[in-house]
RNA sequence: GCGCCCGUAGCUCAGCUGGAUAGAGCGCAGCCCUCCGGAGGCUGAGGUCAGAGGUUCGAAUCCGCUCGGGCGCACCA
């Protein structure tokens, strides 16, 4: 319907152009929206006050001139002029009734398009480093992601997932020492545990793999191992120095076996984060491995155009790339003095490989502390001579977790950080998706654990949920009570559905694939939950206010009829955000 | 210090690319209710849209400034 309107409107515009009323330069953006109020009629329009003026008119004549010109349509009941020169339409209430019939015969398709259609998108999200499990941080990005590419996915794109794993660098390599460490302290070996390894009890459980597996192989006496090293930062050294020092130690004590001990750690880690994600309904059409870009080349060979496009010097021994030509606010290392890439080199192997990929949009959806890694990125993309338009960074802000009015406390370098397990464990797969996509993904967000948990109409996904349940109960309930659906005799009489409950469930319904619509094209999911929010609120309204159930064989299945409609876009809905629509809670 | 994000009701947040009287939930005040699931219903109070300017028919929305909060400014990822 309104989009019927905005190209009623736009033809409009067209002949008032070709009568010279407008002038046949200016091409505006006709633009429909539906009213707040329901005086002002079902969709309004203010593209009078904007063309008045290169009309050298005001907004109420041009107005009346739009009007003479609109086509006649069965659908529009009438067009007025209001307030400034808004015009207003006002739509036959027959047509209102459509939207049941459409929902009715689209099913789950109902709010799709083919808008994308023929078109590639990569959506890269949480790629958080294998050295540790997933915390709630990670959890919104993937709960965001996910539901941007099922938008996409609605929209017609052909949406490919991705999930870019740091399988290389300095962390793995803190990591694998970190696990070697414990490895000798459970073969019995005593020493002081670096202050920069990684310390939580997930790397004890891959150094007793370790042991299981290799029993004592790699064991060396700490005395050896620690023999003639630098000082760690407690005793006035440098902690990044010491562990370096001590990862190199590892290599050359170990040999091949360092490389075992890196793998064990990295793919123990990285399989507890595909099987968390998995449970937690992301998935992936690919892990893309960084190493395989050192490995096939990528790095040396997009190096190499930057280079011979001058976009690459030496200093102090580095290898620097000019981004501060390109919009960054200075120069970045791209190979360190000790010969090794830094992860931003990579990262513009990764970025040219997906752009040769042949994606017509690029994704990436980053946690808010990355921001300023965009410039470097976006700089790197143009000096490799690519389109860099292509590239969508999407920031996601952190969550500070609540349990009703005590903030719980979060600190990563404790160890002490509440992974999005744990999370999941305690409110569960759906409320978590739905918490997280709930607000703006760049704005910070409380997320109640108690609120989360709770059953009652407080709780906006117990809300929406319910609203589901309660429509699958009430057609529980039919049978009991003697009757039968009969979805004919309900559409022949939807003239029936007068109550002002009903018409604002109709218009809310016919909202759907507009919302779904903007949701994607802008990256807004919690637009959906929204929607989804005000159309459960409509239902229940409804339901408190009117038996549905009612003797008269007409009006029973035209309500019937409407509330099937309202099952059928919850369920779109819910399935579009990863949350199931429960029949029954 | 520089850069990015943010500032809307007591609280948590919307606000449809600049529109009509700025909304919702919770909380608060009052009233009603024994009906398909009481996991109710209705009404009300509550706002200098952080502040002061500018752009124009019109600004919470766009632009520059001030204040306040978050984040980032590595040869870490």
């Amino acid at each position: 319907m309104k989009k019927q309107l905005e190209s009623l409107l736009s033809q409009t515009i067209k002949t008032l152009q070709a009568q010279n009323v407008l002038t046949a330069d200016i091409n505006p953006l006709v633009h429909i929206e539906r009213t707040r109020d329901v005086s002002h009629g079902d969709f309004a329009s203010n593209i009078a006050l904007i063309l008045a003026k290169s009309a050298k008119t005001n907004p109420r004549q041009l107005a009346e001139q739009i009007i003479a010109e609109f086509p006649k349509n069965e659908a529009i009941l009438k067009v007025e002029i209001a307030g400034a020169g808004f015009i207003n339409f006002f739509i036959n209430s027959n047509a209102q009734y459509q939207v049941i019939a459409g929902i009715q015969a689209a099913g789950e398709n109902f709010g799709k398009s083919q808008i994308g259609a023929g078109k590639k998108v990569q959506v890269e999200f949480v790629s958080a480093n294998p050295t540790g499990p997933l915390h709630v941080g990670h959890g919104r990005g993937a709960a965001y992601g996910s539901v941007v590419a099922n938008l996409l996915t609605a929209m017609g794109f052909e949406v490919h997932r991705e999930y870019y794993v740091n399988d290389a660098g300095r962390q793995m390599e803190i990591l694998a020492t970190s696990v070697w460490l414990r490895y000798l302290e459970a073969c019995g070996e005593t020493f002081t545990f670096p202050s920069n390894a990684y310390r939580g009890d997930y790397v004890r459980d891959i150094a007793q793999k370790l042991v299981q597996q290799h029993s004592e192989k790699f064991v060396h006496a700490s005395k050896i191992v620690f023999a003639d090293l630098l000082l760690d930062e407690p005793e006035g050294g440098n902690k990044d120095d010491y562990i370096d020092a001590l990862t190199l130690r590892a290599k050359q004590l170990l040999g091949e076996g360092y490389r075992v001990i890196f793998d064990i750690g990295l793919n123990d880690i990285l399989g507890d984060i595909k099987d968390d994600l998995a449970e937690f309904g992301v998935t992936y059409e690919r892990w893309f491995s960084e190493r395989s870009l050192m490995d096939d080349g990528s790095i040396e060979k997009s190096l190499a155009v930057l280079k011979s496009n001058g976009h690459l010097y030496e200093k102090d021994g580095a290898t620097w790339f000019k981004s501060s030509e390109l919009g960054d606010e200075k120069d970045r290392v791209v190979i360190r003095d000790n010969g090794q890439y830094t992860y931003f080199a990579s990262d513009i192997a990764y970025h040219w490989n997906k752009l040769e990929r042949g994606f017509d949009v690029l994704i990436d959806i980053w946690g808010a502390d990355h921001h300023g890694y965009i410039a470097r990125v976006r700089a790197a993309l143009i000096a490799l001579g690519v389109d860099e338009t292509k590239l969508n960074v999407l920031l996601v802000q952190f969550a500070n977790l609540w349990r009703g009015t005590e903030k719980v406390s979060m600190s990563t370098r404790s160890g002490e950080f509440v992974t999005l397990r744990e999370l999941r464990d305690e409110v569960g797969k759906d409320a978590t998706r739905f918490f997280y996509v709930m607000r703006r993904s760049e704005q910070h967000m409380d997320f109640d654990l108690e609120l989360a948990k709770s059953k009652s109409n407080e709780n906006p996904v117990f809300y929406v949920q319910y609203a589901h349940a309660r429509v699958c109960s009430v057609f529980r309930q039919l049978p009991e009570k003697g009757f039968a659906q009969d979805v004919a005799l309900g559409m022949a009489n939807l003239a029936e559905l007068t109550s002002e409950h009903e018409t604002a469930l109709l218009t809310t319904l016919a909202r759907y694939p507009e919302v779904i619509e903007r949701a994607a094209s802008q990256y807004e999911p919690h637009l959906l939950i929204n929607y989804l929010r005000e159309l459960a609120t409509d239902f229940h309204t409804y339901y408190n206010a009117h038996q549905f159930l009612v003797e008269s064989d007409t009006l029973r299945n035209a309500r019937l009829n409407l509330i099937t409609a309202v099952r059928q876009v919850l369920f779109n809905g819910l399935t579009l955000l990863g949350i199931s629509a429960p029949e029954a809670m």
